[in-house]
DNA sequence: TTGAAAGCGCTAACAC
DNA sequence: GTGTTAGCGCTTTCAA
């Protein structure tokens, strides 16, 4: 309500002058700051970001997009994103994801100085249009060519959750990840089988997989029907810790005790996990989020990108043992 | 980067006319739309937010200010809220809090057409200043004098979940809650323990009153304090599932069987309170964003501003049990 | 060190 | 129906 013009001539200067001071540019005589200052809190002035964005071409927004709501693991992500962007100039624009759709279409005109997707890969004609905005992007658990990004050698995370069962001696392994239509051209679920499927070859172990809309509700629903079998696994691993808990409830349901009659590992170490007692792998959530944003960061100053691989742990916790051989 | 005055000129027309029809003017004919409409798509134009922002004086932006991290129990308002909005025209600015802060400091120039405030009050002079900026205000988990929201009544809260411990036979009951200057003005805590202290005292229960950050860990520390004493509680009501859990951890510490030596009851139903079996209050969460979300919009359109209580619903679950007399 | 003025890309009177 | 033009509030040359 109050413009720049006022404030000039509150301080008998040019808008120019307030200009400088609010910019703090050092070409300003200390007297003549003081008056812009003096009338700035008189008059209660606040500069419209608007007009900012629009004259400098840069409207210290960053987009973030994301199926917040689809994962718990998200949200961790998130709030590392949220905390590093606390600290910068930008503030921070959620986009939220419900069904797969092109991002550049849910981004509207909004106008972002970057965009961080956090699980889930832009489609090719999607990066192009950002491309053309000069729009640079950050993948946060993602991979994709040329762009920067924090991820997880997701194959690894397999062969780590099967190894410990595999160990443990089961030969008769379950593995329920997402349906790959459904999570937005995200790779990780087929990698984490991958690395399953390599670990039970080595081992001569037999991987039974099924494919699931994500969330806890679907796969508790699948993993009833795969537990119910004559030649039931004797562990599951789930592609995502959602994914396990929703065995876990199937295991309930039926009557199979974890971990004598049915092992579970999940994978991603949500803080649910901790309380249902899941053995998971475990990967640095917030810290991705955190060292996206960072990244993003980096990029708007124009320097190089670059792309970082988190480490995972296995943490055994109480849903997983040897097979009983019954 | 391509404009709007590229796109008149390629349809051969004038920069009104492209205007009219990217906002849906009925006074253009069907020919000439067809040319802009060719024009626009050739040239793969985009209309940039930020000048339409600052010609029409909004920003279709909407501004959610929350202590995100803080508490699950805000992630499911966020999400409720998210959901509304991905329906509306509005994109969501996030504004997390961390510590208590001027909430027109953390919004910065930011331009939002109205702000939604989750589990936190705005000061006077905050409000005031918004109020000065036009920018309507809806608070969710909140209540303030003229301010539309949604709540609950958290004195019944706290009644609901005393009740029940009284009702079980206990009658010496702890009490944890939020240290009341940690909270950006938030009262609830505060209500919450009012109604444990109506009940107890109609009930003759003696009320043991403990208030600490928030979080599961300085909950845990306080409640180990509370527990060791000589003539402990036999149940404890928190504030929070947060706090409650932190007590089942303290409990645990202390090698107290839950409920059998103590009985605990939480507040918000958070998604893990099923999984720690937590008895406690359970509040519609996303609702009450969706809610929140709905009632701004409404705001937005010059409707009359409302409050609305939601509901509330005690839910037993495993932590709660009578005292057993030793 | 300061001011005047020309945009930034769009919308909305106001004329034709 | 359609075009012209004056802002929206700020930044940023360019002169002084």
């Amino acid at each position: 309500v109050t413009t720049i013009a006022e404030v000039a001539e509150r301080a008998s200067v040019g808008v120019a002058t307030v200009s400088r001071v609010l910019n703090g540019s050092p070409a300003v005589s200390d007297a003549t700051r003081r008056r812009v200052l003096d009338a700035i809190d008189e008059l209660g002035y606040e500069r419209n970001a608007t007009a900012r964005a629009l004259s400098t071409g840069r409207t210290a927004m960053l987009g973030v997009v994301a199926p917040f709501l689809a994962q718990p693991s998200v949200v961790a992500r998130l709030l590392g994103v949220s905390r590093v962007l606390a600290g910068s100039e930008y503030q921070l624009i959620l986009f939220d994801v419900e069904q797969p759709k092109p991002i550049t279409e849910l981004l509207g005109g909004a106008q972002v100085d970057g965009l961080l997707c956090i699980s889930l890969l832009p489609s090719e004609a999607d990066l192009e249009r950002l491309a053309r905005r000069q729009v640079p992007v950050v993948l946060v658990d993602g991979e994709h060519d040329g762009l920067p990004g924090i991820s997880i050698d997701d194959e690894e995370g397999g062969r780590i959750a099967t190894r410990h069962l595999v160990e443990l001696g089961h030969r008769r392994i379950g593995f329920l990840g997402d349906h790959e239509l459904t999570v937005f051209g995200f790779t990780s679920s087929r990698l984490r089988r991958a690395g399953a499927t390599e670990v039970c070859a080595a081992a001569g172990a037999e991987l039974i997989c099924r494919q699931v809309r994500h969330g806890r509700e679907p796969a508790r629903v699948i993993a009833r029907e795969m537990l119910s079998a004559e030649d039931r696994p004797t562990a599951v691993f789930a592609a995502s810790d959602q994914q396990a808990l929703g065995v876990l409830e199937a295991a309930e349901d039926l009557g199979l005790s974890v971990p004598d009659d049915l092992s579970v590992v999940g994978f991603d170490d949500i803080e649910v996990a901790r309380y249902a007692g899941l053995t998971t792998v475990s990967q640095p959530l917030e810290r991705s989020g955190a060292d996206g944003a960072q990244l993003l960061l980096r990029c708007l100053e124009g320097a190089a990108q670059e792309t970082v691989r988190l480490h995972l742990d296995l943490v055994v916790r109480a849903t997983t043992a040897p097979p009983t051989t019954t």
